[in-house]
RNA sequence: GGAGAGGUGGCUGAGUGGCCUAAAGCGCAGGUUUGCUAAACCUGUGAUGGAGUAAUCCAUCCGAGGGUUCGAAUCCCUCCCUCUCCGCCA
């Protein structure tokens, strides 16, 4: 959410940041602004009759303690009358107050001055690589031909079970999905400083709201209840990232200082709807309704923010140096940033089969913008209460790692070689047929 | 699912219509004392919104929302959540 006292100190500045992002969204300023006068006009006038109410109440108090109930009875009949002047006024504040923070709830977040303007995907530009394209003496086969002739992964029988965009993992290939989890997780646990934890995959919509992914993209997101209680719907959801419960975890506390930067881990299987999204990408596993996933998340003093953010790029990139991938890092443009994100990086790391590179990492920093939202705030040693930081990034999504490790490391016999990192994890150095 | 208890500041916890400007303790910060550390003592210590250049002032907040009243932490109604025991269950 966006500070309401910046849009009314600089309102033109944070018209132009919206602009950036090429959504329209400038174009809701004036009203927030016109909403934002009108609630604080009326607050004024309330607030003063409620003064006045007060000090009136007092002496009555004085009075019939006195025993002086004529007097008093005198003064509660002239004070009926402010009574109904602040019930009306007060209404009024309740009718704009959600009105503004309707608009508030729904405008992205401001990206930060060092992004590069840009409309879409074409536009940002590359900040690094690593390695080069592995050479193959042969026809680089897709991952999903390997999982098939290495039965790794039964995509038949998945849609049996859930339909499309669902993966059943099997033998070599259930037990590489969880050699992957187990080595993100030691490796950003033990080797990078962060606190490995293990949330609920169910959240609240209030966790939904507080990382920026309600109210405005609610039909993304899969909702539970419990048998087929219809008046449930709408109290948990699937969480469509680790980032749901873990960024929550401090909603609504004020933080000592001193336990800043707070730094966690988590690896938690993703679900999202995918609504709209249905025949790009559905063969194999590029894009799935269920995915797994190893997520980064920090919490920090906004001084240090983006500092972190570097820290947090090397972190996740340091899992494809391990794994010996080809990978790029992309600064994101302002027009194709997510909702939250003041600053985002994604890597991307190539795959031979697609001849092409794959996400498998979005790092953010969405400064204050998610804490305000959930309330999260620090206390600096002076007594004043900030809201910290919020950085999110994947350490990093699975699926899409698997298909490029497989792609990677096939051999002209159809064998996938495993990399000595994983090995310890996956028990072996090669899969074959 | 059944029965019961309860939600008050960072935490524990008192408060049953006006003296609540929410006691007390713990914690925290500063100070005094002090070979060092510790202790003791003193002082201070909530959040949000609004007005003001500022010092400061005002309003709101005792789980949430309504109601009664001149006035509500306190009385009434609705809802939410937590805990304990029982049942079922991995």
């Amino acid at each position: 959410m966006l500070d309401i006292k910046l849009i009314r100190e600089n309102p033109d500045f944070v018209r132009q940041r919206l602009a950036s992002r090429g959504a329209g969204d400038e174009k809701f300023i004036e009203e927030v602004l016109q909403l934002d006068e009108q609630r604080r006009k009326t607050l004024a006038e309330v607030e003063q009759l409620k003064a006045q109410r007060n000090k009136v109440s007092k002496e009555i108090g004085a009075l019939m303690g006195q025993k002086k109930i004529a007097e008093a009875e005198a003064k509660k009949i002239e004070t009926r009358d402010i009574g109904d002047r602040i019930t009306a006024l007060d209404k009024q504040v309740a009718e704009i107050e959600p009105k503004r923070d309707a608009i508030l709830i729904s405008l992205p977040n401001l990206p930060h001055e060092s992004v590069p303007m840009g409309k879409t995907a074409e536009d940002n530009p590359l900040i690094r690589m690593h390695g080069a394209k592995p050479d193959f003496s042969f026809k680089p086969k897709t991952h999903i031909e390997l999982c098939e002739s290495l039965k790794l992964v039964d995509f038949a029988r998945a849609t049996k079970l859930s339909g499309s965009g669902f993966v059943l993992y099997t033998n070599w290939g259930a037990k590489l999905e969880r050699a992957l989890i187990q080595f993100l997780l030691e490796l950003h646990s033990n080797e990078h400083g962060y606190t490995e934890v293990n949330p609920p995959f169910v959240v609240g919509p209030h966790c939904l709201e507080g990382v920026g992914q309600f109210p405005k993209f609610k039909d993304q997101y899969y909702g539970v209840v419990e048998g087929d209680k219809q008046e449930e719907m709408g109290k948990l959801y699937l969480i469509p990232t680790a980032e749901t419960p873990v960024a929550n975890i401090h909603r609504e506390e004020i933080l000592p200082e001193k336990s800043l930067p707070i730094k966690y881990c988590a690896y938690t299987p993703c679900f999202r709807g995918e609504a709209g999204a249905a025949g790009v990408g559905t063969r194999g596993m590029i894009r799935v309704h269920q995915f797994d996933k190893v997520e980064l998340i920090k919490i920090v003093k906004p001084e240090h923010g983006y500092d972190e953010l570097e820290k947090m790029v090397t972190n996740a990139e340091k899992v494809l140096q391990l794994l010996g991938l080809h990978y790029r890092i992309v600064l994101l443009c302002t027009g194709d940033m997510g909702f939250a994100s003041a600053k985002t990086y994604d890597i991307e790391v190539w795959a031979p089969g697609q001849g092409g590179y794959l996400e498998v990492s979005s790092c953010s920093n969405c400064e204050d913008f998610q804490s305000r939202r959930m309330n999260m705030r620090f206390k600096v040693d002076g007594g004043e209460n900030k809201f910290p930081h919020i950085l999110n990034g994947s350490g990093t999504a699975l699926a899409r790692l698997f298909v490029a490790l497989l792609e990677t490391y096939q051999q002209a016999d159809g064998s996938v070689i495993i990399p000595p990192a994983l090995q310890p994890y996956l028990k072996t150095d090669r899969i074959h047929a």
